[in-house]
DNA sequence: CATGAATGAGAATTCATTCAT
DNA sequence: TATGAATGAATTCTCATTCAT
């Protein structure tokens, strides 16, 4: 019914099936059984998606941490985090990268920086949580700490899902590397 | 005289310049001062440069690497390489990212791990002499840490240089925020 | 008004001036007074056209046939149904093989017997009626006869049209002794 | 050795697998095993090796005739030259009419008559000495008549095998029709 | 005679975008 | 709002041909 959505899922399918270069806007308005022109009613131009796509995927993110991450230890919840970028990248693999070059095209790319926003904050807070718990160190600063982390989580997952067929004995030794990695960044248990 | 290596000067100018949508390849061999159909007898297609200007890029934070950081305490090797990552995405913002995404439109996305890897060793490297040196928790896996750290370290100056203007004093704060996680991560100094 | 049609019209005018390889899309599109990318509504390539022409070319001779080979002696309508065939040669003469060739580099191979259909089956039904009227001979096949005909008459018709100026009265000669043969052959008048 | 041969060799090859249009002076020299500059010492233009090619194989019916079509009646010899010629068609296929397409773009069409003349010459022979030994009508044109049964027997082929899969009783019909056809024509045996 | 790296003109084709309905 | 036929600018890639060695 929402022909906005409409365009927006069908360009998320067939941007990961085909990627961005090899999508056509007919191939889009065809999968969403819209007419051509009806496109340019909801987007102004082709890579004018890309921030609609980013918001969608941000906040599937957020959802899923949102539902999975609750009241256990800041461990578990670190554990959890992990688990949802791992899966969320390995889902979406190339999209992240793609839209993000998508946007880089559009004269839009300050709005990235906005629609990570949510995210950056909802784990912020998680952060001051824990802080406020003592779980780990009161000298954190919770800003930048939700941005590394994120940003490792994301460069982390990347990596993995780059080798053809990761065996997941390597996966999971790497998530629990960077569980690690993160909790001693943070002073946790000391 | 080297014809490939005059395209790919060229390509990686053009492309940090004006993007690679907007490059053609006619603006390539032009700039290289080659014939058009010279391209093709080095480079199969317009994408196909791509892991060329990757392992230039990768080859060139390595040089910068191992030029600036010497010889000196763990942590002011932490602090340069930070330094050598955030200077490099400032030179080459986009084209990082154009590089990864024209990447995995070719079939050789396989390849982006080899020529990330010297990088990879040589960071490991230096963990494992800071453990060596006492300077660093003995249990440090230097293998997953200094991938990890890379990635942080990509992330983080992709996530400053995003902001069309970033103040000086905000990378400064970034910067040393990053530094910090990286030490601490490793218990440096426990 | 029909582009379609004026895209056949065009492509045929153009070729027989200029030949296929000389003769590109924007050619046609400009002769056709329609937009580059309109052609490609019609014809999915450029060769594509050809099914059409060979048609449009069947068709004529048809046309032709219909008109002038009318209610006389199965003499008078062999020697109409030889002038329509060498003056059709005459007319076209390169594009029939053009288009031939055309053809057998599209998967469409096999409609050329479908195209050539309503010819064959025209002249089977002249010959059938010659058959009835007891002017030849009454164990006819009219089934190969035709196809052998029209064979004869097309391969007759480039033989003569090959020679760079023929002269009338070889011309001439060809044509009767073409009639004879085909009478001949059908036991014409025993 | 001769390397003139040998690329005459490898352009049928490669022209019968895969078209004028999809072979290249490249992929034929690459065959022929020579160098690239080396195909413009022998011929001076893609085209150019039609004519070539043409004599190649009108040499190749006639050496195929002169050994199979022997000392028999001339009702056998019909019956073995329809054979010669549907076998070669078969083989041949497309290259006939591709090669006489090449031709008509190069300057040379004139010389197609030539090449043609020794087949002609030689079914006009063998009229000719059927009519002196009274097989035949004696007011036979044997000029006209060789010209029209060679027309005749490469029309009947290329029209049998234009068919995807034509069943070989078909053939042998057509065939026999044919033969009966040519016979008629020439009041053999009245 | 032989080579093959280099050339560059040329064309087919694609596809985002528009606009009359 | 919705449509989809029509557009035409723009670009990659091909390949016959050349020429210095």
């Amino acid at each position: 019914m929402d022909k906005r959505q409409r365009i927006i899922d069908s360009a998320i399918k067939l941007y990961l099936r085909q990627g961005i270069e090899k999508t056509t806007i007919t191939d889009i308005v065809k999968d969403a059984g819209i007419g051509q022109g009806t496109y340019y009613l909801y987007f102004s131009s082709k890579l004018s998606v890309m921030p609609a796509i980013a918001e969608y995927m941000v906040n599937n993110v957020l959802r899923r941490l949102e539902s999975e991450v609750r009241d256990r230890s800041f461990k578990r919840n670190v554990e959890t985090m992990v688990s949802v970028f791992f899966d969320n990248t390995e889902e979406y693999k190339e999209l992240t990268k793609l839209v993000y070059t998508g946007f880089t095209q559009t004269e839009e790319v300050g709005r990235w920086e906005t629609i990570y926003a949510p995210l950056y904050e909802w784990v912020q807070t998680l952060i001051d949580r824990a802080r406020s718990d003592g779980e780990i160190s009161p000298r954190t600063s919770s800003f930048f700490a939700s941005r590394i982390m994120i940003g490792a989580m994301e460069s982390a997952a990347e990596q993995v899902y780059l080798f053809d067929d990761p065996e997941q004995s390597f996966i999971d030794e790497y998530r629990s590397a960077l569980v690690d990695h993160i909790l001693t960044s943070l002073n946790y248990g000391k």
